[in-house]
DNA sequence: TATTTTGGGTCAGTTATATTGACATATCTA
DNA sequence: TAGATATGTCAATATAACTGACCCAAAATA
């Protein structure tokens, strides 16, 4: 930190508070699609890192989503149900399990996105390239720490 | 936005998936802390927002945290069981409530605040003050829309 | 002053999302 | 073949939110 003036408690605390504002609007925005299909924010979650990270295995979700298999597998059997996700056997490993989008997921999903791409959207498009990059490694450090 | 580069969806998408882990992690570290006195994260954001606007009113908090009164009701009837918080009557509009951390509520706040210090300190420590100043602006446009 | 609005409190029931703990099964690896 | 790994599932519970229906007191206003 090479001016301090920023790393002061006050500071802080405004980050943390915003942090919270920036996740719950962002997530908030699309709830009304998500309530025709009967889904919510857990639904939502699962969705967007299947569209991510296409393929994905039961661990891999488990590790991003960080919640319980129980608590996972209740949102991917109401996945399944509607016919958004399609789970594969592994090829390699036939233990795992690929999970997928198919066309239903994948319409669900750009419904979804188009909703809260619109907040970003706004957010950024007066800024500089500068700005969203260092927005981003900003981002990334809070995470990674 | 000057350079389109950034707006790109799969840059959005990222944006989105970031501010959930930033989001998770930040109000992740004070759990165990929560956990001894028997609160969650729900008190957690109710105890942040006392601390930050001293005597803030009940629909000021509702305005705040976008719960319902019910809601809010539960934890800051906890808080006050617990002696963390105290409340008292408006002196211009004696409807309105004011809502203060006691002493008790203030060290439970130093616990928790120090917990979650550490992450954003770690991520800003090595950035210079361009950078934080422009992570707090486009956090900001992601609030207010 | 009479009426309406506002700020807050509460009861009751329900929903969404997560947890813990215990097992079960199939498959991979050493 | 024995043990570890990946996944699935049953049951009970916790947390935090919701809807809807009321209530009271105090302020604002017609």
């Amino acid at each position: 930190m090479k001016n301090l003036l920023y790393l002061k408690d006050d500071h802080i605390k405004d980050f943390i508070e915003q942090i919270f504002y920036a996740y719950r609007e962002t997530y908030s925005d699309p709830k009304k699609i998500l309530k025709k299909y009967s889904f919510g924010t857990a639904h939502h979650r699962a969705i967007h890192l299947i569209e991510r990270y296409e393929g994905i295995t039961i661990s891999g979700l488990l590790n991003k989503l960080k919640i319980t298999k129980q608590s996972l597998n209740r949102v991917l059997r109401d996945l399944i149900k509607n016919k958004s996700i399609i789970v594969k056997k592994g090829e390699i490993d036939s233990r795992q399990r690929h999970i997928f989008l198919n066309e239903k997921g994948k319409k669900l999903f750009n419904e979804i996105f188009l909703e809260q791409k619109k907040r970003i959207h706004n957010a950024l498009k007066n800024l500089d390239s500068d700005s969203v990059l260092k927005f981003k490694n900003v981002l990334s450090k809070i995470i990674n720490e």
